[in-house]
DNA sequence: GTCCTTGTTCAAAATTCATTGGACAATTGA
DNA sequence: TCAATTGTCCAATGAATTTTGAACAAGGAC
């Protein structure tokens, strides 16, 4: 089961800008800024942000957006930033929003955990 | 009566995201980026957009998000785009923004109408 | 097969946001 | 002073968003 993503070029600012604007889905994007871009992350790492349900929630808002990609593994979801699309249709705006995202408490939080448990 | 607005380093991402990502305000951000950076607009120009009351709210939002300044001149507010603050903060957000917020349909109505008063 | 993990679905509740209308304040101009 | 212009304030409504919990599905490990 494939999720459904708008094509880049069905990808607004509108939506992109609603989507960003809301902590929990910054944290996110935080997040996916500091990982490897190829590898993601998977849902339940975003545990520590709020609970399992709401995740779905959120992670279909940013996907709905076309702000990431969402591939089913198994029972999990993997989660990517879509850069190349975003820097296609808005160049620049990725990164300007990365650059303040990654700092966000939020985020530093979250990593802290996930490297904790990793060890 | 001088309006509250926020520093330079009080602007947050998520406070600008959230600003932005709304039809009505992204069209009168638009509107702003289509003008004189120094003269900008005074509320009633954007009675195209939405009721009158309803500007107040949305210019206020703006305004308190630190992406608008707001200068009473009599009884008129003119309002312009905090390019400089902006900028500094978030380098080259602004003009990501711009560059497709200017080319809204609301933006192109509004000026329209704008144009065909003035002529 | 049986558990365990991971995440979804659904309906409900809570919260936040956007919009409206009426009354009002401030300034300008006649 | 009187009227017109411009916009604010307030309370109420409507709408959209976010959050929650319980039940469920799909896949992996054993």
């Amino acid at each position: 089961m494939t999720l459904p993503h708008p094509d880049t070029d069905q990808i607004t600012l509108p939506n992109v800008l609603a989507a960003l604007g809301d902590d929990t889905r910054l944290a996110i994007i935080g997040c996916l800024a500091r990982t490897d871009p190829l590898e993601g992350l998977v849902c339940g790492q975003f545990c520590g942000l709020t609970s399992k349900t709401n995740l779905t929630y959120h992670v279909a808002k940013l996907r709905e957006a076309g702000v990431v990609k969402v591939r089913p593994e198994g029972t999990k979801r993997r989660v990517t930033l879509r850069r190349e699309d975003l820097d296609r249709r808005f160049p620049g705006f990725l990164d300007t929003v990365i650059a303040t995202a990654v700092e966000l408490p939020q985020v530093e939080a979250t990593l802290r955990q996930l490297h904790e448990e990793t060890a």
